[in-house]
RNA sequence: GGUGGGAUGGCCGAGAGGCGAGGCUCAGGACUGCACAUCCUGCUACACGGGUUCAAAUCCCGUUCCCACCUCCA
């Protein structure tokens, strides 16, 4: 089976065709840098950033534009609020996703473009439209996408322009039909502007991701993602100012659902927002990645410190394998993708029907571990490797392994000692000696084991 | 009003006409000095009412409830 991938544009799974055989071009929607993350922003990089893994794995070549958005009208309303220059503020907050993203083993995109650095893209984009007949500026500077100029538009979200709920932004007079949305804005004083035909302004909301697919992917390109609530209006209006101007633009689109508590989507109106920061102290990094991408993209993950605690013993349980076969086996297990693993894969990325077979093989590979069937051991343990590594949740992967490594030997050390005298307790059948010893180690929060080969520990 | 997505066992969470996904919890068993871990067994669910079918969680009709989007949003 070869991939198949969703397409929100058709609403089906159909098989997934590159434009360019072996090569695959992925624009995702990045942050708009006004504020720190939330396991929604994370979810979203993560779903996408499973896809462009098992991508790679799968043998192609990607190329992977996540785009900061630096500059629009909430970055200019906080700065005034956090009292600092706009862009300080904008680098601040994109430092603090750079950060999450790679705390959580997010592969770095090809290129990361920020919408302040293709002005000059955007500019010649509104001239297009604007020589085409698909937009126009007003006497106030301001540049709009006529929408009812365009050969069709909300295809992607299936709605009918005349059933859309006009807003009410009392701006109608200067636009042509409500609907118009702002290419270009005019500059407002106070408020930063580059100059243009059209005057000094600043670039609407839309036009910085399709100047900037466009000047990295080219004028067709293979996939656009996203969250659940792009679709419209931004998306949709990344595909009016395209394909006005001409361009096929992406070919395939890709949305991931919400994550949510108590059955609301996680909005910063509502005030219940989950920072990254936050969660990880609750669990470790590996483990909130596994949280997040477990559930399907397309699915909402609904969030509950109960649900994510779960999580982490469930993926506890597939890392301690990994790392008892590791020990039995001499070194680490190489990677190795099982055929199952790949049919789940393969089919829209059913991650859950991938976890499914990532237990099976782990039930499999204990009970090879217990039967010292070396064998069958390393095929098992180097498919759960492979598997976890698609995910994101290699455990030797550098962004997890980093961290310790020194003191590790040194507790190693001190551990081992306990537990030799441990056995000598044990040895004479002396095990309220015994008990005291494991209870002092269990208490710092060590797990211990006695294994037929003698006593094991990990944290 | 328009558009889209949901409701599955104690809990989480897949599936989309027949063959009990998987996990967590709990109970029993094997192993163990005991415990942990591991393995085995058990806990037969699909919002409600009709219909189609040899067969429905899955298809059709209707109903209830929930959520999202309709120019701030991942």
């Amino acid at each position: 089976m070869i991939l198949h991938l969703y397409n929100t544009l058709t609403r089906d799974i159909s098989p997934f065709k590159p434009i360019t055989p072996g090569k695959v071009g992925i624009y995702l929607c990045g942050a708009t840098v006004q504020a720190p993350p939330h396991i929604g922003h994370i979810r979203s990089g993560i779903n996408f950033d499973i896809l462009r893994r098992w991508l790679i794995t799968s043998g192609y070549e990607v190329t992977f534009i996540r785009n900061v958005t630096d500059i629009d009208d909430k970055i200019l309303h906080n700065a005034i609020h956090e009292e600092m220059p706009w862009w300080a503020l904008a680098q601040k907050y994109e430092r603090v996703f750079t950060a999450a993203y790679a705390e959580l083993n997010l592969l770095p995109p090809t290129y990361e473009p920020r919408a302040t650095g293709h002005i000059t893209q955007m500019i010649e984009l509104i001239s297009l439209l604007v020589e085409r007949g698909k937009a126009y500026p007003v006497a106030n500077g301001d540049v709009y996408l006529d929408v009812r100029a365009l050969d069709s538009y909300l295809t992607l979200s299936g709605q009918k322009l005349d059933d859309l709920q006009s807003s009410a932004d009392g701006e109608e007079s200067i636009k042509k039909n409500p609907q118009d949305f702002a290419l270009w804005k005019s500059a407002k004083p106070g408020e930063p502007s580059w100059p243009t035909p059209w005057g000094d302004g600043r670039p609407g909301w839309h036009i910085e991701c399709s100047a900037m697919a466009q000047a990295y992917l080219g004028e067709k390109f293979d996939i656009h993602a996203g969250g659940l609530d792009l679709i419209f209006p931004h998306h949709e209006n990344e595909i009016a100012q395209s394909n006005g101007a001409g361009y096929p633009f992406a070919q395939r689109w890709l949305h991931n659902a919400w994550v949510t508590t108590s059955g609301e989507k996680m909005s910063k109106s509502l005030g219940n927002t989950l920072r990254i920061y936050e969660l990880l102290k609750r669990v470790r990094g590996i483990e909130l990645r596994w949280y997040l991408g477990s559930a399907h993209y397309r699915s909402m993950l609904e969030y509950s410190p109960e649900a994510l605690d779960e999580s982490a013993v469930n993926f506890r349980r597939v890392e301690s394998f990994l790392k008892r076969a590791a020990n039995q086996l001499g070194k680490i297990p190489s990677s190795h993708i099982a055929e199952e693993f790949a049919h789940a894969m393969n089919d829209d990325l059913a991650v859950p029907a991938a976890l499914a077979v990532i237990s099976e093989l782990v039930k499999e590979g204990n009970s090879a571990l217990a039967a010292k069937d070396s064998k069958n051991l390393e095929v098992k343990s180097a498919q759960v490797r492979g598997a976890l590594a698609v995910l994101g949740c290699d455990p030797w992967d550098d962004t997890w392994a980093k961290s310790d490594a020194a003191l590790e030997e040194v507790v190693s050390g001190l551990v081992k000692s306990l537990l030799e005298e441990r056995e000598v307790a044990r040895a004479r059948k002396d095990f309220e000696s015994a008990d005291r010893i494991r209870d002092r180690i269990t208490e710092l929060g060590l797990t211990l084991e006695d294994t037929p080969d003698g006593p094991r520990w990990s944290r």
